[in-house]
RNA sequence: UCCUCGGUAGCUCAAUGGUAGAGCAUGCGGCUGUUAACCGCAGGGUUGUAGGUUCGAGUCCUACCCGGGGAGCCA
């Protein structure tokens, strides 16, 4: 059946017909030598007078697919000719070794059958704005650098699930619609539920330690809401939350389950993701370094670190690296304007293109020198008893090589339900684990309140209502013991694990702050 | 809500207050080993909106709309 049936007029019963033979692109390097018949997109297409070298996307991989016209039926021929991007496709060949090509193969078409011929597509193998990508981005996701993040984010999930279910933790899911507000109703977003309001939840810690009460180790992966109104690389208003809770640990166990936690995702995605993180081209040598143990220090340590001699060095040291680099970029924009008049028309377009570049880099140091300053200032002028700002999570993890984890804070600053530490009562055993490199905090957590009395202190001095909280305190009442847990961000976790600015390339569809489409 | 930067061709970006341009994409032509292929030709614009200053506004001023980044808040 190779090469001969007439996919244009009868594809839908041909593709059934081809389907034992029919190969993802991921499995080629396995059939080197054998003829493939593979489906999938057309990506990018080049050629001459009597050759195409067509791209073909199947959603496993990418391979270059060469036709030569001495080697076709004319159909063939005049298919590949008419082939756009995006054009659906169906491609047999003889695969060949080629180190030189993606996926180091290459296939030696011998019949290309169309589905669907496709006119302008709007996404161009060019430089796109991220606003014109996210109104595409049910388009935009068949491109090189989403497959990559999507394929990590899946690999990270899977990560999740072993290590608990390894551990014997039982997956169990908290309620989305919710009838009261865990903390304070102004980040929540009310619906109507039949006539009278309701929340979508914001966390599943509360009914965590319900389940962790019936089945010792529970973890909770599903979305949680937020209606801040935050515009920043750090910010979804919907995103994935797990959310591990175990009886009978203390803080201290909590922290080194985190630690284990991250050091296996971060092994796990070094491993089974190189040709992803290649793609994204994150410095891997930054993950194999994440490994036990992670620097633990007070919010009083940390505070201090922040305001410390060492802080302002490193903004200093951080400071003068940026002026290098804006310096020798500088240069090279001058150099190259120097020897535009008397370059070729094709240099003279590199120049272009650099030039831009070269201008979009510098604005973004001149931006960060225009933060320096005020980081800094922010955090010699740091007042022990605030939460720490993006900036000083940033300054604080720029200490270290790996993430780090900052414990007993402040108990204004943590959630209701956070113990005291008994030695101090000013302190919560609350921990973050914040993430090296500039990624902020992906973890936040502790030992939660096990004594009733206290609690019901707490839900009053909260102005939260007693009665909706009387499930909860039943937890206290019938056997309560030590417990503790802590919640992830998914999508936080994979922007750090891929090196993304952008949290919103780290999800399939991003709601935000005036994006609710596609 | 506040601070800050931006909005020019389908896309990415240029343009001392003085005739709106380039590359890519698209169309046509050329090229048998391309890797963001290359070479030639062509079409493509109410410069976000509304006012104002000026002999003259993409450029300056005012207001508004939309977007990026950040603060607050947070994972």
């Amino acid at each position: 059946m190779q090469g001969s049936g007439n996919f244009l007029t009868g594809w839908k019963e041909s593709l059934k017909d081809i389907d034992m033979e029919t190969i993802t692109i991921e499995s080629l390097a396995g059939q080197i030598g054998k003829v493939a018949t593979l489906r999938g997109w057309l990506q990018q297409k080049r050629g001459s007078k009597g050759l195409f070298f067509l791209v073909l996307r199947d959603g496993t991989g990418l391979v270059q697919c060469v036709v030569n016209q001495q080697n076709v039926e004319v159909n063939s021929w005049q298919n590949a000719s008419a082939a756009t991007q995006e054009t659906s496709l169906v491609v047999t060949g003889k695969v060949h070794a080629d180190e030189r090509q993606i996926g180091g193969v290459e296939i030696q078409v011998s019949s290309i059958e169309v589905i669907q011929i496709v006119d302008d597509y709007p996404i161009t193998p060019k430089a796109h704005g991220v606003e014109f990508l996210m109104d595409r981005r049910h388009l935009w996701l068949r491109s090189r650098r989403p497959w990559a993040v999507m394929r990590v984010r899946n690999r990270v999930i899977m990560s999740i699930h072993n290590f608990f279910q390894e551990r014997g933790f039982l997956q169990m899911d908290a309620p989305l619609l919710t009838k009261n507000a865990v903390e304070g109703t102004s980040t929540l977003f009310e619906i109507d539920y039949f006539g009278s309001s309701a929340y979508l939840t914001q966390s599943g810690q509360l009914h965590g330690e319900v389940m962790a009460m019936a089945f010792n180790k529970i973890y909770t992966f599903g979305p949680v809401f937020r209606a801040e109104k935050s515009k920043t690389r750090r910010h979804l208003t919907e995103f994935w939350m797990i959310e591990p809770e175990m009886a009978f640990y203390d803080l201290e166990m909590n922290m080194t389950l985190a630690e284990d936690f991250l050091i296996r995702i971060a092994s796990d995605a070094v491993s089974d993701c190189e040709e992803e993180l290649e793609i994204l081209e994150r410095d891997l040598e930054a993950l194999r370094r994440i490994q036990a143990p992670f620097p633990r220090m007070t919010y009083s340590e940390a505070v201090e670190l922040l305001q410390s001699e060492k802080t302002r060095i490193l903004v200093q040291e951080r400071q003068d690296a940026l002026q290098r680099q804006q310096s020798g970029l500088e240069k090279e924009r001058t150099q190259n304007r120097d020897v535009y008049a008397r370059s070729k028309e094709w240099k003279k377009r590199r120049i272009d293109a650099r030039e831009i570049a070269i201008n979009t880099h510098l604005d973004q140091i001149e931006e960060e020198l225009r933060n320096l300053p005020k980081w800094w200032e922010s955090a010699v002028n740091f007042e022990w008893g605030k939460d720490f700002g993006g900036s000083d999570e940033t300054l604080l993890t720029w200490h270290f090589d790996r993430p780090i984890i900052v414990h007993h804070y402040p108990e204004a600053v943590k959630a209701f339900y956070m113990k005291r530490d008994p030695e101090d009562d000013r302190l919560a055993l609350g921990m973050d684990v914040l993430a090296p490199e500039g990624f902020g905090e992906i973890i936040g957590g502790g030992q939660r309140a096990d004594d009733l009395t206290f609690l019901e202190e707490q839900v009053r001095r909260h102005d939260l209502p007693q009665e909706a909280f009387e499930w909860y305190f039943d937890l206290r009442r019938y056997g309560t013991v030590p417990h503790s847990g802590f919640g992830l961000g998914l999508e936080r976790t994979v922007a750090w694990v891929c090196g993304l600015e952008h949290i919103r390339e780290t999800i399939p569809f991003p709601r935000t702050l005036g994006r609710l489409a596609p």
